[in-house]
DNA sequence: TGCATATTGTTGTCTAGCATATTAAAACGT
DNA sequence: ACGTTTTAATATGCTAGACAACAATATGCA
């Protein structure tokens, strides 16, 4: 076929990532959570209050995704938001409730599937590979076109 | 934080992987396609005449997948359809026309991409990657619930 | 003060995933 | 030969992404 593995790379760690993610979902159904929507929450955790712009920042996502995640979780009734007094264009999200227990179920679940996916390599992959993962998106993150037409 | 490494690599994995693709479809939006209808005509480039069956356990995804991402590509005149003679459920799938120049532009602008999220891995650290993440997908792939009820 | 500019969040549109159900057609077993 | 089971493709609904355009609101500067 002649296309090493270069071909083959992008698709690769795509699939990686889709297996992976398939593999949280049906381990979060139960809860009623998907993947996503687990994450959104683990981090509103540590974060209450958050506005929506910073939130979408550190996860990493557009603020319309976010948006609508976060209208999902509301509806769920497992967040609620309000808006800043004195920046009325802001809304802070907030837990509904301290679901703690909840929380340690999830982060609990989401450790065993992430041991799973990860038992065919030793310690020593694991973090190499961890590292590898980090400079690459360090890299793809840099030369994303910030400002329009910074490409080409 | 003390939510080491393992919280955060599904997540990252993930990042990386939906990075690439972003960057492939920039990239690959001039000649108004998306990096996975590109994929399906790489293969069928080479697989002239498949199934939909066939050529979705190939990707590796769902026949709906596959299913709608082939009406865009035949909306669109890359492919066309045409029922078997001699099994009439199934559907045989090919380019419409010899597009080989283009495919050769496409794998250009395919690798391009590829090197650029790769720059900052060495040789020796791209193919343990390669490697490891294909120990991973074994790995998720094996016990994934092939059968109804599998699971629990 | 008042206008230009930047930021926040939403909405719309498109792609691509999964899951499930349905329909049509083959294949198989008695 | 006829019913049962399997397989191929499609249809539908939901989630999650991107991107673009927009309204409301802040901010900054002349």
């Amino acid at each position: 076929m002649q296309e090493g593995y270069e071909n083959n790379f992008g698709f690769l760690i795509h699939d990686v990532a889709r297996l992976m993610r398939t593999a949280y979902d049906r381990r979060m159904k139960p809860l009623g959570l998907t993947r996503s929507q687990w994450w959104v929450l683990n981090h509103l955790f540590f974060h209450q209050g958050i506005s929506q712009s910073d939130l979408a920042k550190i996860l990493d996502i557009e603020r319309a995704t976010l948006g609508r995640l976060l209208d999902r979780l509301e509806a769920k009734k497992w967040i609620y938001r309000q808006s800043d007094k004195s920046d009325r264009r802001v809304n802070r999200v907030y837990l509904s409730e301290p679901k703690g227990p909840t929380m340690q179920t999830m982060r609990r679940e989401a450790k065993r599937t992430l041991d799973r996916a990860l038992s065919p390599l030793n310690v020593v992959e694991q973090k190499s590979m961890f590292d590898m993962l980090q400079r690459m998106k360090a890299g793809l993150t840099e030369d994303a076109p910030q400002v329009k037409g910074s490409v080409e």
